[in-house]
DNA sequence: AAAAAAT
């Protein structure tokens, strides 16, 4: 084998595990070596953006080929810094990534420099036998494969949320799980999918499956190619499931584990085709799930594990039916034999209890103040009338280019057309902008994103359509040109910047219309320790609690996020108490290390706000349990 | 009252 092992323990192949694209081969149990297998299906996949890909690459000094004997580059064992490089892996399955050309410059990925940032962050557990959370990756078992990839990618510590939800989820428990944006779900979910697929499944024949329409009788029949895959992560955007489907790809580099993405407003033929060649993971959006399992090339009968990125918009008014029927009509093996996680940073407790439908015996997890933004990100509010408003903006923008920052800045607006209108307005001022927003085909959608990612264009003029999920490096400043008129829009919008443990600006162009806004808006901002604007203050006597024009939440008008499971102050029975606090919490809090603001930080200067002094009188949901019980009431 | 998600 050319790869090099001498500097490292044995890499153990897992055993009887036989990649996708190799399983309906006759064979016997053998061990495939990996890097056979790579080899074989490489050749299969589509072009994509290799050749521009290279282009990032060159200032790096060669390394031995060491790899097949291919000019290609892969990762080797000793290179210390792969992603740090940007240097794509080679996905080692299918390549038709438009996204693989998207990767900028970032110096520090997975902001290993500033983790320290969540040390203090306390998290809520509350279910029966919650498994102990864990300090280190090195303590989960997770297979090598995927410890590999998890140094490759540069984690080296796990955030709260993953200390807790990965030792949950490795249990095979059902989990509810908040955490502030920016504080690595998506790992969370991913590592302990790819171990169990690893470990549980390696026996399993093939994900595509030959069904014989006829009946099964035996004799001549029409068959239809049809993937089965064994997790389903499910996501509100196109571009989130993209960017899921990446993160889980390099995560499962080389495990033989398939990642495939399907959503909608791209050619679905491409897609089958993505399947056909096998799926162990499918990300995908609702729409275009459903369309592909009732043109029957996708069945869901074999899904162990279910994630749902966002849960509370998968759950919200718009989605839920939608969600409902994939999730309980669309042979879905049911709650309790399926692996159920919901994950999202925001999660109204009416929304909580349509989610335990779709769960068993789960765990709830909340790390940090549910429904709270980071206390990383700076959030100014200005008082701007309607009409003032762009040239608020062109101000702002200008005062920020004098001040010799290229930071990208996201601007949310409320409605499509007005998206596009600022876009041309400010791309005449001088400002190079993109818009992005859902009347867009994805094809622009796609081109808006890389070309602000890149920094080509650094200001992005955006709906709803960006405010949940994206992690978009750099992303220093975000204004809320039109504040949203539910708070969780906000929190999702402003957790666009501070990723990562890395620090942030949030500006709101505040107008009268947006009264009913005021009293969420400041409590918001007292949790994270923000500078209250005394004429905010005016507004709230106006306003109300926990305030949403939302439609989602007017029955329940005046709850919010739940700081903890709703099942606390509902009736409850076989709810375990035991080791927790009088109130029902269990808390764990953690010291801080160090400041995650270093001195040559660029934005070190960008405002900063203080943490919270006491967990007890800051979490949102020491308040919000109280009135549960007495607002929701259950109907 | 708006946005997202299938064609």
């Amino acid at each position: 084998m050319p790869w090099n092992e001498s500097t490292r323990s044995p890499r153990p192949i897992p055993s009887a595990y036989l990649p996708p694209h190799l399983r309906h081969q006759p064979t016997f149990t053998v061990t495939i070596p990996t890097s056979l297998a790579r080899s074989s299906s490489r050749r299969g996949g589509g072009g994509g953006g290799r050749g521009r890909g290279r282009g990032f690459r060159g200032g790096r000094a060669p390394n031995p080929p060491r790899s097949y004997g291919r000019s290609r580059r892969n990762f080797s064992d000793d290179d210390p810094n792969p992603y740090n490089q940007k240097i794509m892996p080679e996905p080692p399955f299918d390549i038709s990534e438009k996204f693989d050309e998207l990767e900028v410059i970032d110096d520090d990925p997975s902001g290993v420099n500033n983790i320290n940032a969540y040390d203090e962050t306390p998290v809520e557990t509350s279910g029966f036998d919650v498994p102990p959370p864990v300090t280190s990756f090195s303590e989960i078992d997770f297979c090598s494969g995927l410890s590999d990839n998890i140094k490759r990618c540069q984690f080296v510590k796990p955030t709260p949320i993953q200390r807790y939800a990965i030792p949950v989820a490795m249990a095979g428990r059902d989990l509810m799980a908040c955490a502030q944006t920016g504080s690595g779900k998506t790992a969370a979910f991913c590592f302990p999918i790819i171990t169990r697929i690893l470990r549980d499944h390696h026996q399993l024949k093939s994900p595509t499956k030959k069904i014989d329409r006829n009946g099964g009788g035996g004799g001549f029949s029409l068959k239809t190619i049809m993937a089965c895959p064994l997790a389903l992560i499910l996501a509100p955007t196109r571009e989130l499931s993209c960017q899921i489907h990446e993160e889980a790809k390099k995560f499962s580099y080389k495990t033989g584990v398939k990642v495939v993405v399907a959503y909608g407003g791209a050619p679905i033929v491409q897609q089958f085709r993505n399947l056909e060649k096998g799926v162990d993971i499918l990300v995908a959006t609702p729409g275009r799930l459903v369309d592909m399992i009732e043109r029957a090339k996708v069945s869901l009968k074999n899904v162990k594990y279910l994630a749902l990125d966002e849960a509370d918009r998968m759950l919200d008014m718009g989605f839920e039916p939608q969600v409902r029927k994939i999730v309980q009509q669309m042979e879905m093996p049911p709650a309790g034999v399926r692996q159920t996680m919901l994950f999202s940073a925001t999660f109204p407790i009416e929304i909580q209890r349509l989610a335990s439908d779709f769960l068993s015996n789960y765990i709830f997890l909340a790390a940090g103040k549910v429904g709270s933004s980071t206390d990383l990100i700076a959030q100014r509010v200005e008082y701007v009338h309607d009409a003032d408003k762009k040239n608020h903006l062109l101000n702002l923008l200008r005062a920020q280019r004098a001040n010799g920052k290229h930071a990208l800045t996201l601007v949310f607006v409320e409605t499509k057309k007005g998206a596009d209108a600022l876009q041309s307005w400010l791309s005449m001022k001088g400002f190079p902008s993109m818009a992005i927003h859902g009347d867009k085909v994805q094809m622009e959608r796609e081109r808006a994103l890389k070309s602000f990612r890149s920094g080509l264009t650094p200001i992005l003029v955006a709906t709803d359509v960006a405010a949940r999920g994206l992690d978009i490096p750099h992303v220093a400043h975000v204004i809320n040109f039109d504040l949203p008129r539910d708070i969780g829009d906000y929190v999702h919008r402003i957790g666009r910047t501070g990723r990562a443990g890395k620090p942030g600006l949030a500006t709101a162009f505040f107008s009268d219309k947006n009264a009913p806004l005021a009293k969420a808006l400041v409590e918001l901002m007292q949790e994270a320790n923000q500078e209250i604007p005394p004429w905010l203050n005016e507004y709230t006597e106006t306003s109300h609690a926990y305030g949403s024009g939302g439609s989602r939440s007017s029955r329940f008008s005046g709850v919010k996020f739940g700081g903890h499971n709703y099942r606390r102050g509902a009736d409850n029975e076989n709810y375990d108490y035991s080791n927790q606090f009088e109130d029902g919490t269990a808390l764990e809090s953690y010291p801080s290390q160090s400041s995650p603001y270093s001195s040559h930080d660029s934005r070190a200067d960008f405002p900063t706000s203080s943490r919270a002094d006491s967990f007890h009188e800051g979490f949102y949901g020491h308040m919000l349990d109280h009135r549960t019980v007495v607002a929701s009431g259950w109907d």
